[in-house]
DNA sequence: GCCGTTTTCGGCCCGACTGTTTTCAGTCG
């Protein structure tokens, strides 16, 4: 599938674009179409196949035409021509915080440079300043903003930001001089990874909240403080943007720092055709403030009911919203057990007894205990005297629980040549049992898929657990055919696994929408090797909202006894 | 380059901060 590949194109021919100084209109339309390209799980090819590309939102007949070309031999020529005499190196350099297009284009065309070294060596011998409208600290400013970029290059896991900016928020909530504090931003949508972190607070005084806001013990340094908003960086190179607001003007600025950007120019060109104006202090109609103090006021002046921040994406909430037809998204409260944890009969570090304890406090009716199979030796994987000792133990836990039930499981490999690792007398004597891949990562797609594909096939497989593999950051997702797997889950009514470890979220937000699309069912587990791993939970959820996920897509959703007529 | 309840041409979200400049361009989110 060429989709991530072609995307990427489209980027950097907006990156080239945009430094030799092209209208950002026509610079925005390619990125416009890239970010649609990423958010479709369907093959392009197949769509280009059935002469659908044009359906596509921000895909018109140039656009298309570069995809079917690159389809049919490979490149696209636009691409190839514009980034002649350009190095990769160059355009890589737009990337430095503090460093525009204009700047960057300046630079290269005075001083012929094109490398970060180059750069640096020219800031340092004070030749930088020489350009016109380049001062001593913009220089400053930009060698920061090449270390920033070194330390900060990689997005922060959603599971990391999200306790320090709870954390940081409890702290503003304490100003005697703030009102209200929110986490905004792609946290508040809970995207798997973020940039920096935003972060909401109202006040009268903004200036005195500026002030505590930098003087806070976790702040390492300072990047930028104005009357209304600041930037800092925290352990970890973590960056925190604070902006502060008017109590009544809250609503309208949490819904524009929430974004995402793109949802939000298609709501405020939704507010322009309707002669009203939107910015981050409220709506207004001429200079007459219509609304603003609560969220639900913006939603309400263009006609649209107020939307939960996860699908605030433009992937279709908003065309959504005017039909009245939004997701009811599951929540956390309604689910009532844990599809995947380990316990020390494998590689996990609590006992059966403790998980059972924690899941109670968590308030589940059900926790399937899902150790690794025998195969997988460095985890400890069971053999099948071993599955009976803990089939024993569950039993004799039970017995003596009051409102959850453990369920005996499984987390079995599907082994290289897609067998199965116990044999299916065994496999009958489990309450559960997830399937997935734990070796031969590297096997081409059509193996990998097959694999996945013919476990599946078998009554006894319940879930694939994290179906495609991918460590975010980390480690790239296996290739794995996610429409097959999907099209044959639906088929095969197997369930496909939302992995809730910080470091997977696997299957990802835009897999669960097509899947929800294709009668597919989820199941999320944490996959948790220690008791402290079952919190993150919320992030499975998350996930699952972010796919647009409702109660009866969601497996875990249902009560025992449903789901134990679902084997 | 895309798109259409005002448009097939002429628009394309909107404001804060910084630095270098005397009124604004560039960058960012």
């Amino acid at each position: 599938m060429k989709n991530a590949e072609i995307a990427e194109i489209f980027d950097k021919i907006a990156d080239i674009l945009e430094f030799k100084g092209e209208i950002v209109f026509k610079v925005n339309s390619y990125r416009k179409a890239a970010r649609t390209l990423r958010d479709t799980t369907e093959d392009v090819a197949v769509i280009a196949a059935g002469n659908r590309l044009l359906d596509m939102p921000g895909v018109g007949k140039s656009t298309a035409d570069k995809i079917v070309e690159y389809l049919e031999t490979g490149t696209i020529k636009k691409y190839d021509e514009e980034r002649k005499g350009l190095s990769d190196e160059l355009i890589r350099m737009l990337q430095i915080p503090g460093m525009g297009p204009k700047t960057l284009a300046l630079i290269h065309s005075k001083l012929k440079i094109d490398t970060f070294e180059a750069l640096e060596k020219a800031i340092h011998s004070g030749e930088l300043t020489e350009l016109p409208g380049m001062g001593a600290k913009k220089a400053e400013n930009i060698l920061k903003g090449i270390e920033l970029l070194r330390e900060a290059a990689k997005r922060i896991p959603i599971g990391v930001a999200l306790p320090v900016a709870e954390d940081v928020v409890a702290a503003v909530l304490k100003f005697p001089t703030v009102k209200r504090a929110e986490v905004a931003g792609s946290l508040r949508r809970m995207k798997e990874t973020i940039g920096d972190i935003d972060i909401l607070a109202s006040s009268p005084d903004a200036v005195k909240t500026i002030e505590a806001f930098t003087s806070l013990p976790q702040v390492k340094r300072v990047l930028a403080a104005g009357t209304t908003k600041a930037s800092v960086i925290v352990e970890g190179n973590k960056q925190i943007d604070l902006r502060v607001i008017e109590e009544n003007s809250f609503g309208a600025a949490l819904q524009y720092f929430t974004g995402s950007k793109a949802h939000n120019i298609k709501l405020r060109d939704i507010a322009r055709g309707m002669g009203l104006k939107v910015n981050e202090y409220g709506v207004f109609r001429g200079d007459e403030k219509v609304g603003g103090r609560e969220e639900e006021e913006i939603y309400a002046a263009v006609g649209l009911i107020w939307m939960p921040p996860e699908i605030r994406e433009d992937r279709g909430e908003i065309e959504a919203a005017m039909k009245n037809a939004l997701p009811e998204l599951v929540t956390v409260g309604q689910i009532k057990g844990d599809m995947h944890v380990h316990s020390d009969f494998s590689d996990g570090k609590a006992a059966i007894a403790q998980l059972a304890e924690r899941a109670q406090e968590l308030g589940y009716k059900y926790l399937a205990v899902t150790d690794h199979s025998q195969s997988l030796k460095i985890a400890h994987g069971l053999t099948p005297e071993r599955v009976e000792e803990k089939r024993e133990l569950i039993q004799k836990i039970n017995s003596k629980l009051k409102g959850l039930t453990l369920l005996l499981g499984t987390e079995m490999d599907i082994l290289s040549d897609g067998a199965l690792d116990y044999p299916e007398k065994l496999l009958e004597k489990f309450d559960w049992v997830v399937a997935s891949i734990h070796s031969g990562f590297k096997q081409p797609r059509e193996k990998i898929t097959q694999r996945i594909v013919s476990a599946m096939r078998s009554p006894l497989v319940d879930c694939i657990a994290h179906p495609t593999g991918r460590l975010i950051g980390q480690r790239a997702a296996y290739e794995v055919d996610v429409e097959e797997i999907l099209e044959v889950a639906a088929e095969t009514r197997t369930a496909i696994e939302i992995n809730a470890n910080s470091e997977r979220l696997d299957l990802d937000d835009v897999g669960c929408k097509r899947a929800k699309q294709l009668g597919v069912m989820l199941a999320i587990g944490t996959d948790a090797h220690k008791l402290e791993h079952m919190d993150m939970f919320r992030l499975g959820v998350a996930v699952a909202r972010r796919g647009w996920l409702e109660p009866p897509d969601v497996l875990n959703t249902l009560p025992l006894k449903k789901l134990r007529r679902k084997r």
